[in-house]
DNA sequence: ATAGCATACTAAACCGATTTAGTGCCTACA
DNA sequence: TGTAGGCACTAAATCGGTTTAGTATGCTAT
């Protein structure tokens, strides 16, 4: 019995898998694959070809709406134009600005990229990069997140890992950052400040802790024990912050000035303050950091230590390209550091008592 | 002259494109490649294969930590274990919410995905399908984007498409949506109410305003036509919503009651009231919509109509998928209605002289 | 007359898998 | 003794492109 392979316009059947393929292309035009495939992409190679039979492939091309399937391209070529993004959680206002900066610069470039988030869980982040890479990912970025082995493509790290051979760091400048807050509140006239440290699995915790000691140290400012309190916990919710806002009102110890780990915890703390009666600025200051979108919205408006995330996407971006067209064994930046900066807003005012201006 | 194909291992210099290949695990076995396959992908045709031998193989496979090429195996089973997501905006916490959904079901069922955003870009919005396709997607979902033409893959829209053939619709109940806010205004005591409308641009804009008018209806509320503005503008901040409450209090008109399209407009609003003299929530109540994650930040809290973006994102990945197993002509649903509920928190409160209790 | 060269292409290998149709060999049964 | 069937595999086609090495033709220069 022999099915046509063309049987009557309303019975097609064909699933019509590729509307248009290279080989159809190619007989339709009566010419060989390679000959279309060198116009189309412009090689070099197609020089001897005469400008004639380019218009008239590039004509049916048009017309039959021809697009060569990425997969195949990308196979022969080992080159996929695609990488691969890890984040911790996608719905964070932290991860998405920074994607936000990546996105707009590979896109740009012709790459797209996947993007896959671990909710710190540590099988997934062991086996995510393996997963992009066999999807032929051409190089990684981890946002704030730390990978052990497994990754022989270039990779790229905003904010997370440190000293691991292969690895581009983009990094703040913490001590600057830290500086500036502390700085700023004691030009206010806070002498008294509490601290709130960010949670334990957080790659910044410990260089930022180490940054603040220094700049309270610089500036004659004492750090007292019971006045620093650490976050705990997974969620990235305010109520982190509040939680241990009321651990720092619980100790007897006084302070008029609080800088937290980030705008999510200065948040619950500001609300923590404000139920214990203590006004914000008025009794305490308060600084965030990161100054993501919603910080400005706050009520008061948030006084943080701005990140340039979107730029740290963008840098993070730019870096992975060279990176992927350098020749394999160029030397590459291990570290980029970017500049915080202050934004000073509604949540931090004097001391209470105080004859400072500024 | 001759170069040498494998060199003194010192200067060894091919760039081990890929580490293990097919090819090399089954010569490394003495086996071929189909045999290989066969066992490792647990094939029905492998059952004629002695079980030492697939031990064999799979031991090897492990040893020598072969990781199948995806591209290779996408190309040739015409199966890419991947869709395309389109925003307007990754930085949004709109899209951020359904997008972390979206990627939940997605990577729990093995499945990538790739990201593009628009950012309103007309331009973009025609060429990213057509990319995605090129990229072989097995589908798309749209987040507040509508498409016109040239998808020929399965698509789901999350709020943003209306009565194409093809795609499936995940929307919320707009008039419970408005019922909810509407109501809720009223039992408080509020009958003059003002209303601050989307931009011309969305797709919630129109049904939302129906059923807005048709909630205030039924409860005998007035709509006053110089209480009623409309957002301007792409940007996402809050400063829309700000500049148009200006113009709401410049009119005359007097309102106790606000309903904003979105709650970054409503966080706007409050800023505007507050510094227009009129407390929220003792003399103004204000009602936002989407229930992003900063609403609950706010001070005061935001009462709001929540969408359950994050299940609706889980929605939109479970249909798309089903969409995509099920055969080609199979029947599909052309919308999925999703429930809002409201979020009763600290920006609304009874109307100024009113009596009324809820 | 013929080598040399440019022109206008094409054949075929290749990327790294999956998958179908066989191919030998051995055993069991008629 | 012939053959049917099971077992343990393999050869080769295929997915849809890219790319290298050729080939056939015509023209020019010697």
């Amino acid at each position: 019995m022999l099915r046509s392979k063309s049987g009557p316009a309303s019975q097609v059947r064909k699933p019509a898998r590729q509307s248009v393929s290279l080989r159809s292309l190619a007989e339709h035009l009566g010419l060989s694959q390679a000959a279309v495939s060198l116009v189309i992409n412009r090689s070099p190679a197609a020089k001897s070809i005469p400008q004639r039979t380019q218009d008239l492939i590039r004509q049916a091309a048009r017309e039959l709406n021809y697009r060569p399937n990425q997969l195949a391209r990308s196979l022969r070529q080992q080159r996929s134009y695609t990488i691969g993004v890890v984040v911790p959680e996608i719905s964070e206002g932290y991860a998405a600005l920074v994607m936000s900066g990546i996105e707009d610069h590979l896109l740009q470039e012709g790459y797209f990229y996947f993007v896959v988030s671990h909710r710190h869980r540590s099988e997934l982040i062991e086996e995510y990069p393996l997963l992009l890479q066999q999807r032929a990912v051409e190089g990684l970025i981890a946002v704030d997140t730390a990978f052990t082995e497994g990754v022989q493509v270039p990779l790229v790290a905003v904010s997370g890992h440190r000293d691991v051979p292969g690895v581009t760091n983009i990094v703040l400048n913490h001590s600057q950052a830290a500086s500036l807050a502390v700085e700023h509140l004691a030009k206010l006239g806070h002498r008294n400040m509490a601290f709130i440290k960010g949670q334990e699995f957080s790659s910044d915790t410990a260089v930022r802790w180490e940054s603040v000691r220094g700049a309270a140290e610089v500036l004659g400012i004492p750090i007292k024990e019971n006045l620093v309190v650490q976050l705990e916990g997974e969620s990235s919710s305010p109520e982190l912050g509040y939680q241990v806002t009321k651990k720092l009102l619980a100790s007897d110890e006084l302070f008029t000035g609080l800088f937290a780990f980030n705008d999510i915890s200065a948040i619950g703390a500001i609300q923590a303050l404000r139920e214990a009666g203590r006004r914000v600025p008025e009794d305490v200051s308060v600084v965030g950091f990161d100054d993501i979108q919603s910080a400005a919205f706050q009520n008061p408006a948030l006084t943080t230590v701005r990140q340039p995330l979107r730029e740290m996407g963008v840098i993070a971006a730019e870096t992975l390209l060279q990176r992927i067209t350098a020749p394999p064994n160029a030397p590459y930046p291990k570290e980029i550091i970017v500049e915080p900066s202050l934004v000073v807003r509604a949540s931090t005012a004097s001391a209470p008592g105080s004859s400072q201006v500024s």
